[in-house]
This record gives C-alpha cells, sequence and structure tokens, in this order.
DNA sequence: CCCACTACCTTGCAATACAAGGTATCGCTA
DNA sequence: TAGCGATACCTTGTATTGCAAGGTAGTGGG
C-alpha cells in the first residue's frame, strides 16, 4: 500500500482518538484518584496513544476550568506525585459528556 | 451554570464531533452519489454541526488523497454541482476506519 | 438589467496534539 | 558524599485543522 494512503487512514484514526481523549482522561480520573503515569497507563490499554506533552497541558487545563484539583504525594521510590481527581464540576461535566457520546454512538449507527 | 464551564464542555463536545468528521462524511457519501449541500443536511441531521467553510477543504483533501473523485452535474434551480463519490481506496478506507469506531467503542465502554 | 439565491472556494485565526528538550527530586553506589 | 540513573513535572515550537467571514460566479425572476 503506497504511502499516502497509509498516512491518511493513520491521520483520521488519530482524529478519533483526539476528539475522546478528553471524555476518557476524566473517565480514568473519575475512577480513583491517579497520577500522570496511571493515566497515560490506562490510556495505552484503551489504545489511545498518548505522550507527556500531550498529557500535562492538557490536565493543567481541565484544572484551570475547575474540573480537576489534585494533592502531592510522597513516592517511595523518586519524586512526589501529583495525584488528580475530579471535583463536583468534573463530575457533572463526565455526566453530560457521557450522554453525548451516547448521542454520538446512535448517530453514527444510524448512518451506518 | 458560569459561562466557563459551559464553554468547556461545549469545547469538549465540540471535539468529540470534530474526531469523527471525516468518517461521518466518507460514510455519507458511501450510501450514494450526494453534493455538499446534501451532506450538510445529513451532518446536521446527526446532530454534528458543520458549516460550509470545514466541508469544502475537508473535501478537496479527501479528493487529494484519492478517497473521492466527483463530477459536475447540471442543477434545476442554480449553478453546477459537485457531486461526490467514494473511490476504491475511499471504500477501503472507510471498511478500515470502522473497525477502527468499534474498537473505540469498546475501549471507552470498559471504561466507563 | 439587476437582484436574490444557490454553490463553490479562500483567507486569517484559534485551539491543540505532539516532538523535543529542560528542570528537579530521589535512591543507589562508588 | 559526589555522581548517576530513574522518575516526574513542565515548556517551547510546529503542524494540523475547524471555523468565521468574506469573495466569486452561474441561474432565473421581476
Amino acid at each position: 500500500m503506497p504511502k499516502e494512503e497509509m498516512e491518511s487512514l493513520e491521520n483520521t484514526k488519530a482524529q478519533m482518538r483526539k476528539g475522546i481523549l478528553e471524555f476518557c482522561i476524566l473517565l480514568i480520573i473519575s475512577k480513583g484518584e491517579v497520577y500522570s503515569s496511571d493515566i497515560l497507563k490506562d490510556l495505552k490499554k484503551a489504545d489511545l496513544i498518548v505522550v507527556e506533552g500531550t498529557l500535562y497541558p492538557l490536565l493543567s487545563r481541565l484544572k484551570g476550568l475547575g474540573l480537576l484539583h489534585y494533592s502531592w504525594k510522597e513516592s517511595e521510590e523518586g519524586p512526589p506525585r501529583k495525584y488528580y481527581t475530579l471535583t463536583e464540576k468534573g463530575e457533572q461535566n463526565l455526566e453530560q459528556l457521557k450522554k453525548t457520546w451516547s448521542k454520538l454512538k446512535s448517530s453514527i449507527n444510524s448512518l451506518i
């Protein structure tokens, strides 16, 4: 398969992943206190490849919007970590996003 | 609800929509020869708000990648229209994207 | 002949994911 | 105790891309 095709396909797939990235991160944090490496691990398990340079600014943004807060915790083996949890706002937001996701799923289903 | 929250929510929703936009457009075109207004109408029905300024460059890009081709057709009431259809490549690509979409759905499901 | 309508396209801007590189803390070991 | 590797957090520059706004052109009716 020629290179261009591969790229266009990968590009579109990447777009799909990006779109739900924020949603996924909120989902992951909603399940319990986590720090960046935990999040990256969970995203990887869900086939959502993300790197640090993407995650940190995003967490900061969500923090700035009041959806998250964090607390520093000591680590057994290394520097302290920022553990994130959802705020009240974050939880409400996530509920809305779950609904949006459901609608999106049925929209696509009717298109298929 | 304060303005900022609304905006953050709308923004995230918009991201989700954007991510699947290209996929949806391919889906719509796969169902038969359509021109831009048809596509916009179908997207609107699926709650995917898109404007001309988004659609035209995107169609051009997909054309450039060899996923689409078009033919001019006369209209009964106005200027001629570009009717789009999928190329062979476009169909193959779409099949791949359907698989990606399924995986994405189950990934999210397991996160929820 | 002009005006409204439809259709196609372009330009400038803002958001954002990513690659790459930087800073700081900790524990281990020479 | 000095240095090194590992871990963790963060920043900068770039490319992509959706969108608002505005532009061009064909068609038909008054």
